[in-house]
DNA sequence: CACTTGACCTGTCCGC
DNA sequence: TGCGGACAGGTCAAGT
């Protein structure tokens, strides 16, 4: 999905587009991608206000008047789409938004509000969700009990961000960085980034990263996280935003899907090779065993 | 427990 | 063109 950047943008959107709006319906194809029953959406969601748009890691929570909130995971192809009132009625929108053609085969679930707007949940591959459950059981979820500290908020330290990996000494980097329990909302766009940006390559055993690479390390995370949410995110393929466009952080990434072209910092040809199970972008001039 | 791999899905791209 | 296989921004469950 959608990492921390792309739900973050998403989750800001969203609070200028629906907070205050009154649902009126919710429908869907698949239980896996909604898998309430109508009971559930008729006492908890029909004629419920949306009050707040909150995001931990990579899931959004659109809280509502009921106590009840709808929670979101993009996984990797899911999206959050706004359809206003004149749109819908055929007012038209700039060309380059999805918002005109929805819904399409990718939609998932739809989400009306009284005024006759619409969100839609698309997802090509149908690995995200949403779900309708009370809001003060999200912190119980199994997920929310085991992610970690996120990385953004101005009080976590570089002191922090190295003790969280001690938990995953004697794995490679890069696998522990995507682990969500180490670190919030980090996946493979802004890990391949960070380290290449702090110098050191993916496979490099955790215990071996000195105090001083993992301050770097930390450095570079917040700084490409913090362009990317300034671009509007990564729009690799499938992302875009709740006005249905895409974000423009691809633009200035360094290494990531860049394979063949010259390192920008000293023109080596970036490599791609598979580290933890997943595809892995490296200048293999800067960032060595 | 820590670590790795495969599974979940659909669409697209690349090589034969 | 057609077909098969690899791959795609993320988690989980199961295996070692």
């Amino acid at each position: 999905m959608p990492e921390l950047p792309e739900v973050e943008t998403v989750r800001r959107g969203l609070s200028e587009l629906i907070i205050g709006k009154v649902l009126a319906s919710a429908t869907h194809d698949t239980p896996k991608s909604f898998p309430n029953s109508e009971s559930d959406v008729k006492q908890f969601l029909v004629g419920a206000r949306v009050t707040a748009i909150r995001r931990r890691a990579k899931v959004l929570m659109i809280d509502l008047s009921t106590n009840y909130s709808l929670v979101v995971h993009l996984k990797m192809t899911g999206q959050l789409v706004f359809v206003g009132r004149d749109t819908r009625f055929g007012a038209g929108h700039p060309n380059d938004s999805l918002v005109n053609t929805l819904p399409d085969t990718s939609t998932r679930v739809t989400l009306e509000f009284e005024d006759d707007s619409q969100l839609f949940f698309n997802d090509q591959r149908k690995f995200g969700w949403v779900r309708l459950m009370p809001t003060l059981e999200i912190p119980n979820l199994s997920f929310m009990q085991k992610v970690g500290p996120e990385p953004l908020e101005a009080d976590f330290t570089p002191q922090q961000f190295a003790e969280r990996f001690k938990r995953r000494a004697r794995t490679n980097i890069k696998a522990a960085i995507l682990d969500q329990s180490v670190i919030a909302g980090v996946g493979n766009i802004y890990a391949d980034e960070s380290l290449w940006g702090a110098k050191i390559h993916p496979q490099r055993l955790v215990e071996t990263i000195t105090p001083a690479e993992f301050e770097k390390l930390y450095t570079e995370l917040r700084a490409v996280m913090n362009l990317s949410i300034e671009k509007g995110g990564s729009s690799n393929r499938n992302y875009v935003n709740a006005e249905g466009k895409k974000g423009s952080y691809m633009d200035f990434a360094r290494v990531f899907r860049r394979e063949g072209l010259p390192c920008p910092r000293c023109g080596t040809t970036i490599e791609k090779l598979r580290v933890a199970g997943r595809g892995t972008h490296i200048c293999p001039y800067c960032q060595t065993l």
